[in-house]
DNA sequence: TCAAATAGCGTAGGGGTTGAACAGTTTCTC
DNA sequence: GAGAAACTGTTCAACCCCTACGCTATTTGA
């Protein structure tokens, strides 16, 4: 009946396939999977691949398909596993939003390449449905209805990992000031002959540099203030 | 020094290189780009790669390389063009944000594939620019900074793209509600087992699917909530 | 007229995922 | 204990993809 089941939904929960006969396997999935997690931290998403992973156990590619029916079930696992588990939230449910976005925001800031995980269905891995649970727990205090507080959850869940992108985009852009002003010198004459006076303001006054800190600020406050009309109008 | 800019700059803003001796070229940018899009529309991003375009055009794969300088600028290109330009907006910054949200979802259910472009990068092409003009007029209005207007604009545009992506997601999973049934039989024992008292809750009342666009009118209400908060204390 | 610039091709190489057949090893069963 | 069954990892093999180099043919400017 597992083989109906999306990939890496039963190994992602610990169901391993209960071998009797044969060799004993020289890997495991666990080992597998910390491989992955380790070439993603070392050189990005597009890095995590079958191959490589076998080369450094020294086994063939396909030695894999014994563990993993396919890459996509090996990159859910890697992602569940690379999440980790949320932390503990403090009382109230504003607090408690704003600790989760912070630890999630953190966590894709320490693994970037989290962000590059295509994500296809439902999420159903435990860790991913751990932060799920979590932030569910802490809006129970309210009298928002399940849904409405699935509703917030997304909300939440979708600013932090847009905050996360942006932040990585921008720090990594800041390596490389230089570039950014040939752009900015190739851009502006066609944005002001193209109409964009709101951009061409944004772009020569130099103010849009002032902090990506204060923007996770600004962009939480923004979000929970209006959960919070939600809230009291209940 | 058109050679440092970012892959699909120049071109996107229509800066061909001035060509004057050799053969005339068989194909144009335009016509890659839109036999790109045309493969994402039928078959999704995965589908787009040089080797197709350039089959489709029966040439060689190299040929392409004459053209683009790398998949990565024919992406930008791709991208830009297949997101197209963004409407009118009504006066109001309120109904301006909703139209705004609602035409960019629409867009994405349209071509679901653009939710697969990585960005790379800030904005930087005509029309993704464009978008961004016409939300910043808006918000013009009102008594925000132009830092604040712009914080509100991501927050916009990362709910926009987020509910995109859920939408498609439980679109796609709609489909084979057999999977779902079992997927749920695997996961509630697990869940009651691994203490997920709020996800069990969540999967045992079928209550969670009542109408995807209801979610969007209330991601996108407390969204502008929070914005008019800040507004009105200013 | 002729040389420079350029388009497209052939060849080649580097990744990557996946399948099928096969030898070897372990363990269950008769 | 012997044989059958199951399992691991290997080799061989397709098949995708992007990219680089060198070549020929074509067009155009000098």
């Amino acid at each position: 009946m597992n083989a109906e089941l999306p990939p890496g939904l039963a190994l992602a929960w610990g169901v391993q396939p209960a071998q009797r006969r044969g060799p004993k396997p020289g890997l495991s999935v666990e080992q597998i999977v910390a491989t992955g997690i380790e070439f993603g931290d070392r050189a990005g998403f597009e890095a995590i691949s079958l191959q490589k992973i076998a080369a450094q156990f020294g086994v063939t590619t396909n030695a894999m398909y014994r563990y993993v029916r396919s890459k996509d079930e090996l990159i859910v696992l890697v992602h569940d596993k690379a999440l980790g588990a949320p932390p503990e939230l403090p009382a109230g449910w504003r607090a408690a939003g704003t600790a989760w976005v912070h630890a999630l925001v953190d966590r894709y800031g320490e693994r970037p390449w989290l962000l590059d995980v295509p994500i296809r269905g439902a999420p159903i891995t435990p860790n991913v449905m751990r932060w799920a649970e979590v932030m569910l727990q802490a809006f129970a205090e309210t009298p928002l209805s399940q849904h409405d507080a699935l509703g917030c959850l997304m909300l939440l869940d979708g600013f932090a990992r847009n905050y996360a992108n942006l932040a990585r985009q921008l720090g990594a852009n800041n390596d490389v000031p230089v570039q950014a002003e040939q752009v900015g010198a190739f851009l502006v004459p066609r944005l002001i002959e193209g109409n964009y006076p709101m951009l061409v303001s944004l772009y020569t006054n130099a103010e849009y540099n002032d902090g990506l800190d204060d923007d996770l600020e600004f962009g939480l406050t923004r979000t929970l203030d209006g959960i919070e009309v939600l809230i009291k109008a209940a």
